[in-house]
RNA sequence: GGGAGUAUAGCUCAGCUGGGAGAGCACUUGCCUUACAAGCAAGGGGUCACAGGUUCGAGCCCUGUUACUCCCACCA
């Protein structure tokens, strides 16, 4: 029973009613079905903060179009939703929020802490999943995850203990980076280079006897009370033979070594540098090597501690460079100030400049985890798209160094590890331990810090799925197939989790990783809150609806590369929508109701223009199903929507009025080619447009339920119509002559003309003079050589004769001239690669591949050849 | 310092393995033609960044140059 179709396409009205549709009749469930080959996804988490912007639209989008379509396929297809806890984020929120309330989360402890994440993940953490549903987003919701529910926790307790026995989790004092913002460690990949204004100062160290002094620069003076020594290249011949002696140190006045290591570069400034081993990395290498002493000069919070003379304690690193540097200037060792533009870390949560700092933290030791990560990829098993990203992905991988894991943080995954009073071992356990595995003492402590958030997503393709447990499902949707991802989440993300998948489970997480880029603003600038520029989805779907605004973010996107968005594309979008839609009512107008589903009438009742349409289908749904395999979204839908609006619409249907004006059987047949075609173009559209695809599929005469379980149309031998197809593009282009010489001669529509051909293609156009009548208001259309203009198409209108050469329509002499040249170069060609092939010693000794490619190259022309003597023939 | 990307119509961008230079928007002209003016028809507009090379043939492949963008690393 069909719907009635409104007479305008208003989104608003039907989108909601659509989706609640389709998750009551659980149409997105999946269940395990061994008959069945299954296609899975699962989501990228987003943040429980997060609130849907365009990056997660087009990145769901992608997703969507991928699931639907798979699922019409008739693949077991499951999309697996879900959010991440994303704890840095998170934990600043309601830091933020207890701020205005005035208390801090030190007043209330962890476990009052903890409730109120766990409040404000239930109050805030469905909203962005109550977003991607206005999307169209088809996820099981029925197994929707958390990455702190209980199944993802127990995968992130199972792993860190696996990856403890093994040894590839390890407890340390390294060097990290710090952010005092934040007050936790941060890792490598969480660290964001800005390039800022500095300043290079120039310092004196003074010989402790008093032999003169060395100088040497620094970008961070404040530093300098970390200083163990000052090192020179031991290769310099300036301060060779000084290595050894004993500097001082300004404002401090302590003695400190003069040492020669490799990592001072004679090139650079004067060739001395201030080793500060607890505050730079290099230094720390430096400090290692000769085994300094470390002083950490700085607290959590970035202010100067009690290891700096008193004067500076309690600054921060800011006040204390302005007063450390004005004293080094009053006190006679500041030599000059030389601006720079300088490097800086910062944190990629807050912005805050890191510190780099010596810190007692967890890692995972990553060179073990590497190598069979950076395999899986090169043994194709596990592919990019576009194949690019692979050696973004290579060179990250293959300079890997150790990650740290642990956070000073309260909302996260515990680390599962307790220390013992007594003995001061580790005990790392799967449960809550009572006492220590070492000693058997029961004063153990759990570690108070938290696991990086990217430790939990890094599992997110088996957690979701259940694992640890052997779940059904995991035995049937693991590995997964796609991940649709941004490419600057590539390093947090899929690598972690390919890794990981690679230790625990012994093999890829997914076997495609499908790149797309950023969606930027109308001048190409990142979307972002601090430059105000970003445009909420929500409102766009609100103005135009769901599928204009995915239309909008697939159309003319190409895999890996960023895009602009602009209204007036989402309103060119949504006139497709339009178009559509009032092509379905043009059929629903013509109907009454008797009509079955799309069936097709027998091959002899069809006419031209229906085999035409047909034969363009047929190919059509092959190319469309070859380019979405392939992941070219973007070229699918451009196809799309080439064939409905132009090919359908602004051709068949205008064709069709002839024959539902007459009435009778030939009008049957248009409206079951009618319905047919408009049922398998909404079916082939649905993963980019789902709600208008079934808004109007409803409407129509259909069978199922719904069109999203309907099966997806496939190419078939039976629509092959090409000859049919030539004949009535022959027609189109006599059309579209007539037109142009009509618009030329401003004839107005009102007015009809009349044509005659002398053509090659009598019999085509004496068949399609009532195509031609229709489409270019001509009349009295005649053909054949009593017309005494030879070779000419001639119009003429109730006011004049007009007259069209043939050269505009098919130029015989011209046509037959140029026919004949390619025809000759062809021949020529050909023989220049016949003369080639002919030759013993070109086919043996020629590589393989070469002659491989004349061999095609010669098929291609001679098929090129034949093409050109049948159109020859049919000239003459 | 290393790596990658981009350069095609006024604007935004497609163009898959080498054979037709394209779309949307904007522009010009004519049309309320009973699905749609969120539309129809006809047009104008491009040395496919530059210079070489490979090829019968290059927007596409190779080399170099220029401009812009991004990523990684980092000299204190």
């Amino acid at each position: 029973m069909a719907k009635e179709l409104a007479t305008k396409y208003d989104p608003s009205e039907f989108e909601d009613k659509i989706y609640d549709f389709w998750q009551e009749n659980k149409y997105f469930h999946a269940e395990p079905d061994e008959t069945k080959t299954p296609y899975t996804i699962v989501i990228p988490p987003p943040n429980i903060t997060g609130q849907l912007h365009m990056g997660h639209a087009l990145d769901n989008t992608l997703q969507d179009i991928l699931i639907r379509y798979h699922r019409m396929k008739g693949f077991d297809t499951l999309w697996v939703p879900g959010t991440d806890h994303a704890s840095i984020a998170t934990e600043a929120k309601i830091v933020e929020s207890m701020k205005q309330e005035g208390i801090t989360k030190e007043d209330i402890g962890r476990e009052a802490f903890l409730e109120r994440a766990w409040d404000w993940r239930r109050q805030y953490g469905g909203r962005i999943v109550e977003q991607l549903k206005k999307l169209g987003s088809s996820c099981d919701w029925d197994r929707e995850r958390f990455t702190m529910d209980e199944g993802c926790s127990k995968a992130v307790i199972e792993v860190f203990n696996n990856m403890y026995e093994k040894g590839l989790i390890y407890r340390g004092e390294r060097l990290i980076n710090w952010c005092p913002h934040c007050m936790t460690s941060i890792s490598d990949a969480e660290v964001e280079y800005e390039e800022k204004d500095g300043a290079f100062w120039h310092l004196r160290y003074p010989f402790a006897d008093g032999s003169g002094y060395l100088e040497l620069a620094t970008t961070r003076p404040e530093t300098m009370f970390g200083d163990t020594a000052v090192a020179v290249n031991p290769e310099d011949p300036r301060y060779k033979d000084k290595i050894g002696q004993m500097l001082i140190l300004p404002l401090v006045g302590k003695e400190i070594p003069l040492i020669g290591d490799e990592h001072a570069d004679p090139e650079f400034g004067t060739g001395v540098v201030k080793i500060t081993p607890a505050h730079d990395p290099n230094d720390y290498e430096v400090g290692l090597r000769h085994d300094l002493p470390i002083i950490n000069v700085m607290t959590d919070d970035g202010r100067m501690n009690e290891n700096v003379p008193e004067k500076y304690v309690g600054m921060t690193t800011e006040e204390c460079r302005k007063a450390c540097v004005a004293d080094l200037e009053e006190q006679g060792y500041l030599v000059r100030v030389e601006p720079m533009k300088h490097n800086v870390g910062t944190c990629y949560r807050c912005g805050t400049v890191v510190e780099p700092r010596i810190s007692k933290q967890w890692f995972v030791k990553m060179k073990p985890l590497a190598d069979p990560a950076i395999d899986i990829v090169r043994s194709g098993k596990v592919q990019f798209v576009p194949s690019r990203y692979d050696k973004t992905y290579y060179h990250w991988m293959e300079n890997i160094k150790d990650w740290c894991i642990s956070r000073q943080l309260w909302w996260g995954h515990r680390i599962p590890a307790w220390y013992c009073d007594d003995c001061s071992e580790i005990t790392v356990s799967r449960g809550t331990p009572c006492k220590c595995e070492h000693c058997g003492s029961e004063h153990i402590r759990q570690d108070e810090d938290t696991l990086d958030t990217w430790f939990s997503s890094a599992l997110w393709p088996f957690s979701t799925l259940g694992w640890p447990d052997e779940t059904p499902e995991l035995k049937h949707y693991f590995p997964t197939n796609t991940l649709v991802t941004a490419y600057d989440i590539i390093f947090f993300w899929v690598a972690r989790m390919i890794f990981s998948s690679v230790e625990q489970m012994g093999t890829y997480p997914f076997d495609t990783i499908f790149i797309h880029g950023i969606v930027r603003d109308e001048l190409g600038r990142k979307m972002s809150k601090s430059l105000g520029n970003g445009i909420d989805p929500l409102v766009v779907i609100d103005k135009y609806g769901a599928d204009a605004l995915r239309f909008t973010l697939v159309t003319g996107n190409s895999p890996g590369n960023d895009m602009r968005y602009s209204e007036k594309k989402v309103e060119a979008s949504r006139n497709f929508g339009n178009k559509i839609w009032n092509a379905a009512r043009y059929i629903l107008m013509n109907l009454d109701g008797s009509e079955g589903p799309a069936k097709l009438p027998a091959a002899e009742d069809l006419a031209i223009e229906d085999k035409w349409i047909l034969s363009k289908f047929n190919t059509l749904c092959k190319e469309v199903s070859e380019n979405i395999d392939s992941y070219e979204l973007g070229v699918a839908l451009a196809k799309l929507y080439d064939f409905i609006w132009d090919l359908f619409c602004d051709w068949y249907i205008e064709i069709s009025k002839i024959r539902l004006q007459e009435g009778g059987r030939g009008a049957e047949t248009a409206k079951a080619v009618l319905i047919y075609c408009m049922d398998g173009m909404l079916k082939l559209l649905h993963p980019f447009m789902p709600f208008l695809t079934e808004e109007i599929w409803q409407s129509l005469p259909h069978e199922g339920d719904t069109i999203m379980l309907a099966p997806y149309p496939e190419y078939t031998d039976a629509l092959d119509f090409s000859s049919e197809e030539t004949e009535f593009e022959r027609i189109m282009t006599a059309v579209r002559a007539i037109r142009a010489r009509r618009s030329e001669m401003n004839v107005p529509p009102s007015k009809k003309s009349a044509v005659h051909f002398d053509t090659p293609f009598e019999e085509t156009f004496r068949s399609g003079v009532v195509y031609i009548q229709r489409l270019a208001s001509a009349t009295e259309v005649t053909v054949g050589g009593d017309f005494d203009t030879e070779g000419a198409v001639n119009i003429v209108t109730a006011d004049a004769q007009i007259y069209l050469p043939m050269n505009e329509l098919v130029d015989l002499d011209a046509e037959r001239e140029r026919l004949t040249k390619e025809l000759e170069k062809a021949q020529k060609d050909l023989a220049f690669f016949e003369k080639k092939l002919n030759n013993p010693g070109f086919v043996n000794n020629a590589p393989a591949a070469v002659v491989e490619k004349d061999r095609a190259s010669a098929e291609k022309i001679k098929d090129k050849i034949n093409l050109l003597e049948e159109s020859l023939k049919n000239l003459a």
